[in-house]
DNA sequence: CTGAAAGCGCTAACAT
DNA sequence: ATGTTAGCGCTTTCAG
């Protein structure tokens, strides 16, 4: 390993002044600046971030935590929130918490263990985690989800999103609606149910029909099951993500059902297949990409800017697309 | 910052100590230990993982940088090496290099200068990041695309799963296929065109129409558009990936062509939504989560046994799986 | 079994 | 403008 000392004895001045003239942020002689540019690129000499920050008792490094690297919707975030990062001379990572606080827990004691500058988050359910990158200092903004917490965040209005959703489904003629969410420890999965009740409510529905499930596949398969078991089966179905979806398009292929013929289908996500699928599905759209550059925007604010300033809550409008699943037959 | 001294105050004891205590694995009187520990918990100390690192020199983080996030073969690919990642104690944190060298080389500077224990890459077509890593030390394994570098990989059988693909195109009865795949710089795009043309010419077929465009669902459409512009457009279609489906499928909507009515159609990779197209697709299935684990064994064994055992290549096989839009009407 | 102290590579006072 | 040096928090000889 190369090392400042090396650089500094071949271009012939001292370790100060080669590192001065590699940040060349300081006053120092063109003429030696290049010299040591020079030696350095000689010798391949590569700047040891270790010791970097150590010293500097501060990195260029943010975490972004997500809870299923699986969900399209997460990685088109990451996308955003890595092209706002680099702008501003940060190195991204990303950590997948599969839904489980234990994997997330072990990514937040990365980032407090590797003082990284600043964690996006989108939380599980322990809000445990979230105080401790606070009380380390690092800086946080919530993605997705948001938590009692005092701190910045960006999620998308899903309950709002779920709303609209079933509604499009009770003024299509579907009666006896159904949904299908994630596990009570996700906030989206509640705010989509709660949303998906607003709407019932509206329309002086009294069965609820709800199922929890994890946002898995799996998950979706076998909510729609259960429920296509059941005495008084609904006619329709509102699901709160992509994945469940994938789930409940496998049991109703299964059992032989059409999707806008035999039962009415609305889902959240916008996932890039779901014009393809036969029919094509009428979603819910989120901002996924937008979320993540103005997370990394609200990163970088509370990084450089106050430490201090209230928390700011960013909430961005979903969009109803409507293609054929939702389509009511008789209409 | 708590930091270890303030650990030994609290506990009446010394530095050394303490860090023998916490890392329990030196020789030290178990109720001293005891008292560590409880000071420890009681002052809530992190360990700082930067001063730590720098004073081993390496650390327990692999770095994963794979060419593309939004490719679900990708993410089942993390899922594998994460798992196997995690039972050997290390963490790992994935890089998004987005099929772009630069931002590979960013990735692969970052990995070096973090002092990574190791790296698994799916690289993009400049070997000499390869180089780098190699020189500065770092066990890396090279996963999806080989190169000619001796170094460890685990790669899947493209040509062969391509020719199969391609063969099986041509006994449903297809007479003028096309193959659409990735960028030239690209491996795994060249080695698919490569089994491509291994099938037209067992069948003795001189037409090669052959495309090569990003791994993209815009590259997918616009070559699906120039090749059924062309004067004599092609019957069937081999695409490289899932990317580029989603692509291909977009531009057949439009022009209201149907696979496996108008235009035979056979993918590689088994996304999870390709049973519920309409119709179903056809796809070549790469052992992807299998894939990730081999490679972290790998470099586990790269890590901790031979730094200079032979380089080993591992080659998964693919399966081909044959749904209906490849199935030729008139049969 | 425990403690004192050196030093990992770098940056930032401080001195010149 | 440039050099000298202390020290970031930790691990690990080396003494005791």
């Amino acid at each position: 390993m190369v090392k400042l000392v090396d650089v500094a004895r071949e271009a012939g001045t001292s370790v100060a002044t080669v590192s001065r003239a590699l940040n060349n942020n300081e006053r120092v002689d063109p003429a030696l600046a290049e010299r040591v540019r020079a030696a350095a690129a000689k010798l391949g000499y590569r700047p040891n971030f270790v010791a970097r920050n150590l010293r500097r008792q501060s990195t260029k490094l943010w975490l972004l935590i997500i809870s299923d690297i699986e969900i399209a919707f997460f990685t088109s975030v990451a996308r955003g929130v890595e092209d706002t990062a680099l702008k501003h001379g940060y190195a991204v990572v990303l950590c997948n918490a599969d839904e489980d606080d234990h994997k997330e827990a072990r990514y937040v004691d990365l980032a407090v263990a590797e003082q990284a500058a600043g964690v996006i988050i989108s939380p599980h359910s322990d809000h445990t985690h979230i105080e401790r990158l606070i009380d380390a200092g690092i800086p946080v903004v919530l993605i997705d989800r948001g938590l009692d917490e005092p701190v910045d965040s960006v999620t998308a209005d899903s309950r709002g999103g779920a709303q609209a959703a079933t509604e499009h489904l009770l003024q299509q003629g579907w009666e006896r609606p159904a949904c299908i969410t994630g596990p009570q420890s996700a906030q989206t999965a509640v705010q989509r149910r709660l949303g998906y009740e607003d709407a019932l409510k509206s329309a002086s529905i009294k069965t609820r029909r709800v199922v929890h499930r994890p946002f898995t596949i799996e998950g979706g398969r076998t909510a729609t099951a259960g429920l296509l078991d059941r005495n008084r089966p609904p006619d329709s179905l509102f699901v709160a993500n992509a994945a469940l979806t994938l789930g409940v398009l496998q049991e109703l292929q299964t059992r032989g059902l059409r999707p806008g013929t035999d039962i009415g289908l609305v889902c959240f996500d916008d996932a890039p297949w779901a014009p393809f699928i036969d029919p094509p599905i009428s979603v819910v759209s989120q901002p996924a990409y937008r979320m993540g550059t103005q997370a990394a925007g609200l990163l970088v604010e509370r990084i450089s800017g106050g430490r201090d300033a209230p928390p700011r809550r960013i909430v961005l409008g979903t969009d109803l697309i409507v293609r054929s699943s939702s389509l009511h037959p008789a209409r």
